[in-house]
RNA sequence: GCCCUCAUCGUCUAACGGUUAGGACACUACUCUCUCAAGGUAGAAAUACGAGUUCAAUUCUCGUUGAGGGCACCA
């Protein structure tokens, strides 16, 4: 049974990065029949953020990968919060230092500091130095009733080597001697996550382990605890850590890194998971737009990258715009639009049929559904700028400007029928008899009604303004250019 | 510093010993055109370096260099 899992620590808004191993998480699982799980990883106290588990679930419904099994919600291998499971870790750790696999160590961090410090003068791997390794049974025991603090190591064999066949990576071999007494247990009586996570995952029958390269070199200890409690090693796939532009691994500092800001952004989810699952995969018909479904059907650790892909957002956004040009029906498409009209414009009278006649219009436009609060503000707003400039430079000076305004104030004043049909027959052929070519023309007009050179076409434009604007405003360019 | 991982256009990637090294994003030009966008056409752009193995290396081996990750009472 394959059952696979993301470990989280709820210590801030959820990683792109997690949501990335997630997606292969959850495919596989998906993909052999077996169950995706939520577990919590909340042992460090000082980083916890409360609310961060919520925005985690907010993240994966938004993706639509629920788990199967999870905090909240159950599941035969709870509970799924490491924090609601403290004695567990407690009592396993008790059980390796009984079998001689793990020992107390009662160091200061003061010690341990100092000694670090000298190692890394000395050039010499940071490790610890065994100093309790040695403490006798009697030594222990006077400790402990003094209430003195500690902390549970793992005593890592002297040689040897330990190693795993990485899913993803192939072998991967490590020395013992080079591996620290890692601490199991700290003296506040959380575990540290190598011991958590050993644990949670022979107890929630997690194999394979699907997490990104960075835990790499951690899973030599992992394998060692396992084999100190006598389960079995599941198997371990790393993949690719994302990275940023400059090549370091993706942070906050050079990137959103938030998912829920993705979704704030308007890119539709089902583009976020096309572009991240190719990131370190590819399709084995060189697709590069494919949905999520078909991915679990074809995702196998084959076709998995080892080296780490950059993070480039403008690819993102190009296949968000292919998603919503081609992947919404035209009522989501509406739906999605309304979403990022700003509260102002949705409370003025008749805005909404307004917006229905203007959505459309940019839809081959849009990357990213934040962009549509500026790209109507000049279809709403009672004032808008107009750099004259601009106007005059569009129609070549400023007398023809004056002409053009002048003669086209003349057609549509009093139009029987402000109609996009009507508007443009009228407006061209005023253009054909007085010998202006519409380039010229119509970017003069465009300035004169949005201020903007860049605007959908010039009479679908006019007609969503409306007659009160349009007019309004051409009267008063026309006002400027008398001056 | 030590350990691990990685190395094809600027970016994402294909080619699992034999290809004019392919595609996508971005870029450039042309086209369409009232602008922008979308679409169409074309173009520029890569096997890090050095040895080996082989009739033949992007592909296998070793080294060099470079990049990234890890080395906490964080996960």
């Amino acid at each position: 049974m394959i059952r696979t899992r993301i470990a989280p620590s709820p210590t801030g808004e959820p990683h792109i990065g997690n949501i990335y191993t997630a997606l292969l998480n959850y495919a596989y699982a998906k993909g052999h029949g077996g169950q995706f799980i939520l577990r919590i990883e909340d042992t460090d106290r000082e980083r916890f953020v409360s609310g961060a588990e919520q925005q985690i679930k907010e993240a994966l419904d938004w993706l639509d990968i629920a788990p199967d099994e999870g905090p909240g919600q159950g599941g035969a291998f709870g509970p799924y919060r490491q924090s609601d499971k403290l004695e567990v870790y407690q009592q396993k750790a008790q059980e390796l230092t009984e079998s001689g696999y793990a020992y107390l160590c009662f160091c200061s961090s003061e010690r341990l500091d100092a000694m670090r410090k000298e190692q890394q003068t000395k050039s010499l791997q940071p490790k610890y130095d065994r100093h309790c390794l040695s403490l006798s049974k009697d030594e222990i025991k006077k400790r402990l009733d003094n209430n003195e603090p500690y902390v549970i190591r793992l005593k890592v064999p002297d040689e040897g080597q330990t190693k795993f066949n990485d899913l993803i990576r192939g072998e991967v071999i490590f020395e013992n001697q080079l591996i620290d007494d890692q601490i199991l247990l700290k003296s506040d009586g959380y575990p540290t996550y190598h011991l958590a996570v050993v644990v949670d995952d022979y107890a929630m029958k997690i194999n394979p382990i699907i997490r990104a390269e960075e835990w790499i070199s951690s899973t030599p200890k992992q394998i060692l605890l396992y084999q100190a409690f006598g389960w079995e090693v599941p198997q371990f796939a790393h993949t690719p850590l994302l990275r940023n532009l400059d090549g370091s691994k993706l942070s906050k500092r050079r990137n959103a890194v938030s998912v829920l800001w993705y979704k704030e952004q308007g890119f539709l989810s089902e583009a976020l998971k096309n572009y991240l699952v190719r990131l370190g995969w590819s399709h084995p018909q060189d697709k590069e737009v494919f949905d999520y479904a078909e991915f679990i059907k074809l995702f196998d650790f084959d076709r998995v990258c080892t080296s780490a892909p950059v993070f480039d957002i403008q690819k993102l956004e190009w296949l968000n715009g292919v998603y919503i040009r081609e992947k919404l029906s035209d009522k989501e498409y509406q739906q999605y639009f309304y979403d990022f009209i700003p509260g102002w414009i949705k409370v003025l009278p008749d805005s909404e049929s307004r917006l229905v006649q203007l959505a459309p219009l940019f839809r081959e436009r849009l990357k990213r559904f934040a962009e549509v609060p500026e790209l109507i503000n000049y279809f709403f707003a009672d004032e808008i700028e107009i750099d004259l400039e601009l106007l005059i430079k569009q129609a070549k000076s400023k007398e023809i400007a004056r002409e053009m305004l002048e003669a086209v104030l003349g057609e549509l004043t009093d139009l029987s029928q402000w109609e996009k049909p009507v508007i443009e027959k009228k407006l061209r052929s005023l253009g054909e008899t007085r010998g202006w070519k519409n380039r010229p023309f119509f970017m003069t007009l465009r300035v004169a009604a949005s201020g903007c050179i860049a605007t959908p076409p010039l009479f679908d434009t006019l007609f969503v303004l409306g007659e009160e604007k349009v007019i309004s405003r051409f009267k008063k360019v026309l006002a400027g250019l008398m001056v």
